[in-house]
RNA sequence: GGACCGUUAGCUCAACUGGUAGAGCAGGCGACUCUUAAUCGUCAGGUUGGGGGUUCGAUUCCCUCACGGUCCA
């Protein structure tokens, strides 16, 4: 066989093994006999499924449909194939006696994940398929790679996610889950257009990294010589959007939070938050009742949801309780009942909890919270009446100054929406980030940076609002089954091979 | 960051207590005009993740590094 010029450059290339080179052998072939391995606009008629799933309609009907081959069956003069196209697989049936000798032959040439336009009469087969007699075919797509196994497929996690593509086409369930993501955020987004919400963008790149507790990404900027964040919230970018009057907002966005990587962390992940003026913790809670509902109802169409051992009852109202109540249900401790920190202190102690130097009455009811009751919160709770330590962004509570009007809830041991009435005091505001900074001076990198900026919008006047943020990759793992916040991500961040 | 588990052919997996690295699928060649994990014959395919050590001999035991998974922080 003659060396082709390009084949031999491909040939240097180290993961160019000798599958490989067979196929770019073949490929070399078809140039030869005019055939274009990689081809242009095809006019397909149908998708797979809509043939399969309807066959009175089309039988004997001509149909051009365009896939990925996924399997081969040659009888000598005759052959069965499957072509796989984003709703599903169709069988298409070959014969010498139809294509001619020349086209027959080409096929037989053609590998496992080439990409085809097909063109033929739809039948049932003796077995009851229906099948696709081609009378013509066209190669839209020459594959290179050998593809994973027909039978056991795709297994080995690193490949899939590193190669998520194969594990699209490859594990039908996959493609599914993130169809659902599709359809679920589309979900949200109209129900908060019917709502009135308006749909905004704020900026990714901050000088402040405000909104949340967590270390954020440090990035560069060239021309203005400066670091940016990477926003680890929109929070006080849309909270600007209350003072300018927009009173209903929301966004839906990826988020960057510069901490370790779990099945329930990536570093980049997806948040809704939405701010309404005038409204408080409670209408949030409403709201955020009627939306999962909701959208459990449009995508899934029911509001029991399996997820790992449990079956999970998405059906409003769900149970609201306290986060001194909860805590008290759980441990029997009642931190209504401890006066000051070294008293609460004391009583954390008691319940085994590690109490250090700077802890105070509310970061340890926060602390006995996370660490003995959350896990226990398998259906829906809202828990609200957060500690003023670690809620600087809520509103205070009137009659109970140390805790603050903010609430979360919980599904299966994880938190899945936060919610405040927010805080639109500046000058409390102002105390608050104070608080915050004198963390950070302490050595504590996840508390709030001060932001100026922020504080002069507030001291313009922010109307009293509700504010609740939705992590939505946590709500689709729980929407679809899903065990790793990978399995919800299509390309989750993975350290980079060689 | 820590603990545990994993990494063998393109893919999915074997290989006992340390003794010549195998199979299926995919691939090449051949046969076959309704198969569907098609079938039959035949051939080829390996730096056992990288490096080091122990040993007459290492996929197997030890150390180390890389990547991944699970749990914990």
């Amino acid at each position: 066989m003659e060396e082709k010029v390009d084949h031999a450059e491909q040939e240097e290339r180290e993961d160019f093994d000798e599958l490989m080179r067979l196929r770019m052998e073949k490929l070399a072939q078809l140039r030869e006999s005019n055939v274009e391995p990689y081809g242009e606009k095809f006019a397909r008629t149908n998708l797979a499924r809509e043939v399969t799933e309807n066959y009175a309609a089309f039988q004997d009907q001509e149909v051009a449909v365009a896939g990925r081959l996924m399997a081969r069956r040659m009888h000598g003069k005759t052959t069965f194939a499957d072509l796989q196209d984003l709703s599903g697989r169709i069988q298409i049936y070959l014969r010498l006696g139809d294509l001619g000798e020349d086209a027959y032959h080409l096929f037989g040439k053609l590998d496992i994940g080439d990409i085809l336009g097909v063109t033929g009469r739809v039948f049932k087969t003796r077995m009851g398929e229906v099948t696709i007699a081609v009378q013509k075919f066209v190669l839209l797509a020459k594959s290179l790679r050998v593809w994973p196994e027909k039978w056991h497929g795709l297994r080995d996690v690193e490949l899939r996610y590193r190669r998520r593509y194969l594990d699209l086409i490859m594990n039908p369930e996959v493609k599914k889950t993130f169809l659902t993501r599709s359809k679920i955020i589309h979900a949200i987004r109209n129900f908060l257009e019917r709502k009135g919400f308006l749909e905004v963008e704020t900026p990714m790149m901050h000088t402040v990294a405000g909104g949340a507790a967590a270390r954020p990404f440090i990035t560069h900027h060239n021309a203005l010589d400066m670091d940016l964040y990477l926003r680890i919230a929109p929070e006080l970018y849309l909270k600007r959007l209350l003072v300018g009057g927009l009173e209903k907002v929301y966004e839906i966005n990826r988020n960057f939070r510069n901490e370790g990587i779990s099945t329930r962390h990536n570093p980049e992940f997806t948040m809704l938050e939405l701010y309404q003026a005038y409204a408080d913790y409670f209408d949030m809670m409403n709201l955020t009742e009627e939306l999962i509902s909701t959208v459990a109802r449009e995508v899934l169409g029911v509001m029991q949801v399996p997820y790992g051992g449990e079956v999970i009852d998405l059906t409003p109202p769900y149970r609201r309780t306290t986060m001194i109540e909860a805590v008290r249900q759980s441990t029997g401790l009642d931190f209504d009942a401890l006066g000051d920190d070294r008293e609460a202190a004391r009583a954390a102690a008691g319940l085994g909890i590690e109490v250090e130097p700077g802890d105070t009455w509310g970061s340890l009811l926060n602390r006995v919270f996370e660490e003995k009751v959350e896990e226990k919160l398998i259906q829906p709770t809202f828990v609200f009446d957060y500690p003023l330590e670690v809620s600087p962004l809520a509103k205070r509570k009137k009659e109970q100054p140390r805790l603050t009007y903010r609430f979360e809830l919980f599904i299966c041991g994880r938190e899945i929406a936060n919610a405040f009435s927010e805080l639109n005091d500046p000058v409390d505001q102002r105390i608050r980030f104070q608080e915050q900074a004198e963390k950070r001076l302490k050595g504590d990198e996840e508390a709030h940076m001060m932001d100026e900026d922020f504080l002069t919008a507030l001291e313009y006047g922010m109307p009293p609002a509700g504010g609740l943020g939705i992590g939505i990759d946590r709500l689709v793992m729980l929407l679809t089954n899903s065990p790793s916040i990978r399995d919800v991500i299509l390309f989750p961040l993975l350290r980079p091979r060689e």
